[in-house]
DNA sequence: AAGGCTGAGTTCCAATTGGCAACTCTGGGA
DNA sequence: TCCCAGAGTTGCCAATTGGAACTCAGCCTT
């Protein structure tokens, strides 16, 4: 079978990005990640419009990538506030893979704004590719191919 | 300095999106990687509108993720191909870690449609995020954290 | 020389989606 | 009873998308 006969509705990719692929909905986890829980910080943070932020959180809960909790400050009333899900702690691969490639070729000379640390020892984390022989490998070394899972446009 | 002052412009993660965060983008980028190179080829496999193929094209080459070259069909005028700059290759990070995602959690019990090879010795490749202390870490043991390139908002 | 064919875009329209700002809604405090 | 703050929602308008039809260029046939 050949690539142009796969049947793109069952690709992993794309199910990936359905998911995360809408415009603001990355950057929404990374705030989360980065301890943002809550509405209005990270509208203000974003500078995203309420109103998508509000659509997005609602399909990321939904999505079982985030999680509603209460959370209540004193003398104020019960508000909701946001938490990733284990689910959601694999994202971490893609938002990484985003970060590393924008250092390496649109960085800013001043050095990277953001590092990963490693919560247990608190080196300094990069993404890598590996291969099954041991070896770490370029992203020219690598090709995609049609696994046991995929299946033809005629079928 | 808290994240929350962090002046997102100068971001590594939404500068890679800025490139290739727009709807179809890396599913185009995936077309190409896998040996789709021709207008048409594209727009047919991917359901991808003609209007918008076209100006993710544009978009690519100015941004020299992709490179326009001729071909000639025997019989044929010679007529434009795209084809991957060397900048394109490190965006196999994140094709792979979405497909690896999707792989994991949106899974076809039939097993993986898509694998990586590496194309040295034929393995499989897969992402890893490996801390400077030489230990493979988990998605929750990674923390973002500001970096020597940080700007605040009020800079 | 005229007409056909093919691949690569453009163009037009209707339907979605996005940004901005103002508005609402809820429950605790004064 | 009125005020306040945080978390959305709503209205309006601009930009983006999908679909299908249309254009364009050059090679080949007749």
């Amino acid at each position: 079978m050949e690539w142009r006969e796969l049947d793109l509705g069952n690709c992993s990719v794309a199910a990936t990005l359905n998911l995360v692929g809408e415009r603001w909905t990355l950057l929404i986890l990374r705030e989360v990640f980065a301890g943002l829980h809550r509405f209005d910080e990270i509208a203000d943070h974003l500078g995203i419009s309420r109103r998508v932020l509000s659509e997005r959180l609602r399909q990321l809960v939904e999505a079982d990538l985030l999680e509603r909790r209460s959370y209540q400050e004193a003398g104020q009333r019960s508000r909701p506030e946001y938490h990733l899900t284990p689910r959601a702690h694999d994202v971490q691969w893609v938002l990484a893979a985003l970060l590393q490639y924008g250092d390496t070729h649109l960085g800013d000379p001043a050095g990277a704004p953001v590092l990963l640390h490693h919560s247990g020892c608190g080196g300094h984390v990069r993404v890598e590719l590996r291969c099954s022989c041991g070896h770490e490998v370029a992203g020219s070394e690598v090709k995609p191919d049609l696994g046991p899972g995929a299946v033809t446009l005629s079928s």
